[in-house]
DNA sequence: TTCGGAATAT
DNA sequence: CATATTCCGA
């Protein structure tokens, strides 16, 4: 027994691809302008031949806005050449309808009396995500419910004016638990994720998904506290103008049901798949990277990430 | 102090 | 209108 097909691996990469759908880590990543503007994040380069992919030291930020003074004086933090990137505003999240679905399958396993943004956002285990992303979200969303409970009776007078209008369509795109409408814990009945076991863990303690992720062992799990907010940006501005325009996109789903995300301690700290395994020939996930609308053209940094990808 | 939730701002 | 930010209560 020596020899099965090595090349063939490669080949059938693609048939082999597990679930789509399971291996849908929305891997969205944020980086903060600042970073992303010095350097490209080191994503995985799936480049076909093995260049040597020697990661950009720390960039220089290229001043700009200075970082604020956060206490300038005081001489207390005396980091030496740590990029401190705090206080920085990012872009303006937008919800895909693939965020949004993340968002709602967590708050349906949640329960709506656990689906607080933190707890939510914790087991939505998006990188970049903060509390206050999803605390504005869940705001809009339980209107959104609250809208749908009060029509859903009402004599069927929609002559009022249901406006379906395409805001709905993001709601739209993802199933409304019934018991949300009602008022119920969450009934596990979901068609994907399976960690349900997280949750308790998650009220217990800040464990947070990325022991969920770790949970599936293989590669390395690095756990992170993530007590404060970590910083992490999707790529966006990343002009040609100069260099290279490089990748810009991450690489989602790697051979075999694993889930890495990206998790960028207080620092710099990308984790980058081992792989092993040279990257998948890119034929298989695909991933749009909106970035700026631009309907009014202004100077609006939209920061979009994400997949094609249905449901 | 942190977190959640609504109000308010952009 | 969609998010972000702010304010306030727990």
């Amino acid at each position: 027994m020596r020899e099965e097909e090595e090349p063939s691996w490669f080949a059938r990469w693609e048939e082999q691809l597990p679930s789509p759908d399971e291996l849908m880590p929305l891997s969205q990543t944020l980086i903060t302008p600042d970073l992303a503007l010095a350097f490209d994040i080191p994503t995985t380069h799936q480049h076909p031949n093995p260049s040597p992919n020697p990661l950009p030291p720390v960039p220089h930020q290229s001043d700009f806005e200075s970082p604020d003074l956060t206490g300038g004086g005081g001489g207390a933090t005396a980091n030496g050449g740590d990029e401190p990137a705090r206080t920085l505003k990012r872009p303006r999240l937008v919800w895909t309808p693939q965020l949004h679905k993340r968002f709602v399958d967590a708050v349906a396993h949640l329960g709506i009396k656990n689906a607080v943004p933190k707890t939510i956002m914790q087991l939505m285990s998006v990188d970049g995500l903060t509390r206050e992303n999803v605390a504005s979200h869940l705001q809009k969303y339980r209107l959104y419910l609250k809208r749908m409970q009060g029509l859903s009776s009402s004599g069927g007078g929609p002559a009022s004016g249901v406006s379906h209008s395409a805001e709905d369509q993001l709601f739209a795109s993802a199933p409304v638990p019934h018991h949300f409408l009602t008022r119920g814990p969450a009934t596990a009945a979901d068609p994907f994720m399976s960690y349900a076991p997280a949750v308790a863990a998650l009220q217990h303690h800040q464990m947070a998904a990325a022991a969920v992720a770790a949970h599936q062992h293989q590669y390395y799990h690095q756990q992170q506290q993530q007590q404060q907010q970590q910083r992490h940006l999707g790529h966006f501005g990343s002009p040609p103008a100069n260099g290279f325009a490089d990748h810009g996109f991450l690489t989602r789903a790697v051979g075999q049901p694993g889930l890495h995300r990206m998790v960028g301690p207080g620092g710099v700290g990308i984790v980058q798949p081992p792989a092993p395994a040279p990257a998948p020939p890119s034929t298989a996930g695909s991933y749009v990277e909106d970035l700026e609308s631009g309907t009014g053209g202004g100077n609006r940094r939209v920061l979009t990430l994400f997949p094609t990808n249905e449901d």
